[in-house]
DNA sequence: GTCTATATAGGGATAGAC
DNA sequence: GTCTATCCCTATATAGAC
């Protein structure tokens, strides 16, 4: 706003027009993709909805697996972060809820990529392998906790109990908003931030029954908080 | 075999060459489905497979959509069937551990349905509201075997932690083997009959945390040996 | 019932002018 | 950087001969 000179260099310069028109595709790109799916969204639709032409969508990307790519890429940045370590557990429990619900909020922004799992895997070795590095990630993470709690005495559970769980755990956090929208297609298209929620209380069903103690009265008074 | 006219009227004519050439559009469709993801096999592929005309395809069947829905129909006739009632809890979890297997096979043998659930749903409002149906009789089967656990004194769970666990199980049971999918493309394809014993485990660990007496030691039994 | 040939449509991607 | 025009390819589906 000011017109006296800043002393100080800018951090960034402003984008370029040509900066500005590649963030648009990307970001319309986002959205069509989470609404229509990634398959039927032709890059003449996102040309479409931009008002621009084809060709200059392509002059920005080389192809539409290139988009597909960057906001993968953007995804696995934000999707691919541990959980803060155990101190005490009953506040282990509050952690761990926000965290499941902040991964939650990134799926669901990046939904599109979990519709069709299978097919975008199939199509990129590159997706599959990053995909894969990153559900390993979350199963040491799951795996680490368990093992924090046990030895907190705020569980029980032998090594297979551990496994299976972490395994269930990935696949419903995995699936969870797919299942929902299978329900719900049919009916009436409500608050997508309750299906957020409903994920985190699955999931936290899932651990629930291994909690003894402090931390297993601190999450079922959190759940009890969720049925009301 | 024999050339003496039998006194019965035969039940079923002979197939006719057309009703076997629809048998085998059928047949294969599945099979190649199955394989590469229904979406990548074209009415060319099939009739290549077949060492058919496209033509004569289509006089079989008005379109492509006309086939997923026979195969649909088939599955739809096998996998909507309820579990048994339960007598003695033990030997409930031997049922239960036999009939999820059953259930599993079926997913597998119609797995291209599971792959892209939600493009091949969102396209056909009569599969999804089918596929609907079915879950929510699974759902219903879910609750009354826990509420017949409970009554017999073999299980111990309230009534929001038996939602819970039936939205788990349906979960799990529905995306298992488009998890394990994930997991195994990278690396070398196993036994796919491993991947549906190993879903019926992950099923069955939901349940055990909920047992207790005959139930929880039997069924600590039948896990034990699936780990070993 | 089965074939060949073809109509139709749509999507991905490029060339070249501006 | 952006546009117009167009090419190429693939998939669904049909027409009409045999």
């Amino acid at each position: 706003m000011s017109i006296i000179p800043s002393p100080f260099k800018p951090l960034a310069p402003p984008p370029s027009r040509s900066a500005r028109t590649r963030e648009r595709i990307l970001k319309v790109s986002l959205d069509l993709f989470n609404a229509e799916g990634e398959s039927n969204v032709t890059t003449g639709h996102i040309a479409d909805e931009l008002d621009i032409s084809p060709g200059n969508l392509y002059y920005h990307f080389r192809n539409k697996n290139e988009i597909i790519h960057h906001l993968f890429s953007d995804f696995e940045k934000q999707i691919d972060i541990a959980p803060e370590p155990i101190n005490d557990a009953p506040s282990a429990m509050e952690d761990l809820w926000l965290y499941l619900h902040m991964m939650f909020e990134r799926i669901w922004q990046y939904r599109f990529l979990y519709r069709n799992l299978d097919d975008l895997m199939a199509r990129d070795a590159k997706l599959r392998s990053h995909f894969n590095i990153i559900i390993g990630h979350k199963r040491e993470a799951i795996r680490g906790m368990c093992n924090s709690l046990v030895d907190a005495g705020a569980m029980r559970a032998t090594a297979p109990m551990i496994e299976a769980l972490a395994e269930n755990i990935l696949v419903v956090a995995t699936y969870w908003l797919n299942y929902e929208n299978l329900k719900h297609r049919a009916g009436i298209r409500d608050d997508p931030k309750r299906h957020l929620t409903r994920g985190v209380y699955q999931v936290m069903r899932l651990l629930a029954p291994y909690l003894v103690g402090e931390a297993k009265s601190h999450l079922d008074h959190l759940m009890d908080h969720y049925t009301s």
